[in-house]
DNA sequence: AACCAGTACAACCGCATCCTA
DNA sequence: ATAGGATGCGGTTGTACTGGT
């Protein structure tokens, strides 16, 4: 029993707008003004149209000091900004971008800058086995990855994430494991707090050419409570041996955890280890992560980076993570 | 010229929330 | 307090357009 449509179907016409129709649903709007009654509307103006699409059509089109197309450099930065910020909360990043409309810059992020930003995506193949795949005997479709559990890592998380990287000056957050993959430790196997998924990445950010610091392109995204605890006042260091350090350790992999699953379900685990999303379990194995520039067997095996730190394989793979491929 | 694949964008759909009687 | 209608929102779909072969 779903709700009772709005309109009747049958009766109204659907498609793209025609010149005569925009002409009657603007003038009467700049004249009456839409009486506060969209569903009404239609029918006033003699429009075979559903309230609904009114509404859409003028306030994405109609309205007057509409811009279309053409986003600025700045516009691009202040999306990818509040998009790291707020994820696809369209209508309140419309709000900060005068004339531009929430579908306009929904189509705008999921067409272009998207693609431009983050790179191109690999194909379906390579993406984790939908919950639609996994359950075939609820044939519910998956709203999205993980939509059952309440554990899924987001599309719009993980693109955060990498977006917050991307502020920070590095070009791609997974080429930054051919620098130190450490950055990426096994979550199953940390065993104390001082280890974290983010351990190593700081030390790329303090090494890396940007002017800003991880903090304040945290700070900039709005992300509060994502406070590095690996950066002591002076920005370099940080006495990891402190109880306070170990607590704000535990606070970022909380918020941490929060930003990847939507929840600080970490929080329950023991020693802080982070528990491992049902929707990942499920993974094509027999398609390796090949699209990777390296492929990540070569860090099965200890290595030692540039730095001259030796590592052990105790990284956890970017598969375990649901991150292989954008894996979402 | 015809076909095809990829892209961009307008519009639709369904759900959540708000509002009001 | 609550039920039902209106509205807002984000995800998805349909289609026109474009460029390559």
């Amino acid at each position: 029993m779903g709700r009772a449509p709005c309109c009747d179907k049958a009766s109204v016409k659907r498609g793209p707008w025609s010149p005569e129709e925009d002409a009657k649903l603007k003038a009467y709007i700049e004249e009456q003004g839409t009486g506060g009654n969209w569903i009404a509307l239609p029918h006033k103006i003699g429009l075979k149209r559903c309230g609904k699409s009114c509404r859409l059509r003028w306030l994405n089109y109609l309205r007057p000091n509409i811009k279309h197309g053409g986003f600025s450099e700045d516009e691009d930065e202040l999306i990818c900004r509040l998009y790291a910020s707020i994820g696809s909360r369209w209508s309140i990043i419309a709000a900060q971008l005068p004339g531009r409309t929430d579908n306009d810059i929904k189509n705008y992020w999921n067409t272009r800058l998207k693609k431009k930003l983050l790179g191109k995506r690999p194909q379906p193949s390579r993406r984790l086995i939908q919950n639609s795949e996994i359950n075939t005997e609820s044939n519910k479709p998956a709203a999205s990855l993980g939509s059952t559990s309440s554990q899924a890592i987001s599309t719009s998380a993980l693109e955060r994430m990498q977006l917050l990287m991307q502020l920070q000056g590095l070009n791609n957050p997974f080429s930054y494991l051919d620098i130190n993959p450490l950055a990426w430790q096994n979550p199953y196997t940390l065993q104390n707090k001082t280890n974290y998924p983010m351990q190593g990445f700081e030390h790329e950010i303090l090494n890396s050419n940007s002017t800003t610091s991880i903090e304040e392109s945290l700070d900039s995204a709005n992300l509060i409570g994502l406070q590095s605890p690996m950066l002591a006042s002076d920005g370099v260091s940080a006495d990891n041996s402190s109880s306070s350090f170990s607590s704000s350790v535990a606070g970022f992999q909380s918020t941490f955890c929060e930003l990847l699953y939507g929840n600080n379900s970490c929080n329950n685990t023991q020693e802080g280890n982070f528990p491992e999303p049902d929707n990942l379990k499920e993974i094509n194995q027999d398609d390796s992560i090949s699209w990777w520039p390296n492929g990540l067997d070569e860090y099965a095996s200890p290595f030692t980076c540039d730095n001259g730190v030796n590592y052990q394989p105790d990284m956890m793979l970017l598969q375990d993570y649901g991150l292989s491929g954008y894996g979402l």
